[in-house]
DNA sequence: TCTAACCTTTACGTCAACGGTAAGGTTTGG
DNA sequence: CCAAACCTTACCGTTGACGTAAAGGTTAGA
């Protein structure tokens, strides 16, 4: 529209791709890329002139990650919506950012910014913490086998003290 | 049955929890927890004469793992089946451990529990790299904004620098 | 013994997160 | 310009994980 591309020599030819192609790349289907939109997770980038969804490599990242949550995370769609919407809230700030020259403007835009990311982090962590603990427990479920086993190899006999059940 | 208590002074009197004293306890409903039955995930421990369903604490234990599963770490009552009949299997491997007396059946099984609980504890590793992973990617975009905070405050201009997407 | 508070099963309702299909418009190579 | 392949919206179906209500049986205390 407004880029001047020389018609050569393009730095990095912006190909938009059609829904199918992207839920190939993306490992997503079409039917739940546009569900995803309508509940407001993405747009396309562009539609074509008979309204075709056209996808650009930011929408790729996206979806990747909405996968990545989903899949890897565990996320419900309510969730990653909540975790977007602090991506898209970055997507302004660097609007806002670029837009002033105003050194404390910028100071405020960057540090709202980088709160943003640690609340991300911080919903991540949360769950990481949990799964942790899950993991202790089991550990300590581990242990105590282990701990026979040793008993056992020693040729002694049992010990069962009322099978100590480990802290909840 | 087969245990001989003296009809006073028995060492722990193993109280039996009815349906809705067992949804306070663990936080979920009296409805989910039909469900989990319904669907195979755990079975009370006994019946009353009129059919109520009476829970010991064992299975308080286990509604609150399964609680944990599914709150915490986001996973499916499928997924949950699987990690339980893990558990399951445990219980089983303790009888069979508690029926023989051979060191070397003893040894086998010991070692097969402990093989299942690595299982779990992998199960919940995995899903914790992948969380991790996540976690470092905002994490670089985070430095990369904390780098731009420290140029403002510096009094520099800034660095439009292509603004580097770290990799996926 | 009676009743309030609990429980049972059965069945239908709901919400999220899609899958499938119909009816029709769009693109593109030949 | 035409057909195959792709796309659109619209709508209904499905599965998982429950909520809710109905019709009736059980329990515990006064």
């Amino acid at each position: 529209m407004s880029r001047p591309i020389p018609a050569d020599a393009a730095p990095s030819p912006p190909r938009l791709l059609r829904i199918q192609e992207v839920a190939a790349e993306t490992g997503l289907t079409p039917r739940s890329i546009r569900y995803y939109e309508e509940v407001g997770l993405l747009a396309p980038a562009a539609r074509s002139e008979g309204a075709y969804r056209l996808y650009d490599t930011e929408d790729l990242e996206r979806l990747r990650f909405i996968r990545g949550l989903r899949d890897d995370a565990g996320f419900s769609l309510a969730e990653i919506r909540q975790l977007l919407e602090d991506e898209q809230a970055r997507a302004r700030i660097r609007v806002r950012f670029r837009a002033t020259h105003d050194q404390a403007e910028r100071r405020e835009i960057l540090v709202e910014a980088i709160a943003r990311v640690d609340r991300q982090v911080e919903t991540l962590r949360t769950k990481i913490d949990r799964l942790e603990a899950m993991i202790l427990d089991a550990r300590a479920r581990r242990d105590h086998l282990a701990g026979h086993l040793e008993e056992v190899e020693a040729g002694r006999e049992p010990t069962p003290h009322e099978h100590g059940r480990p802290r909840r």
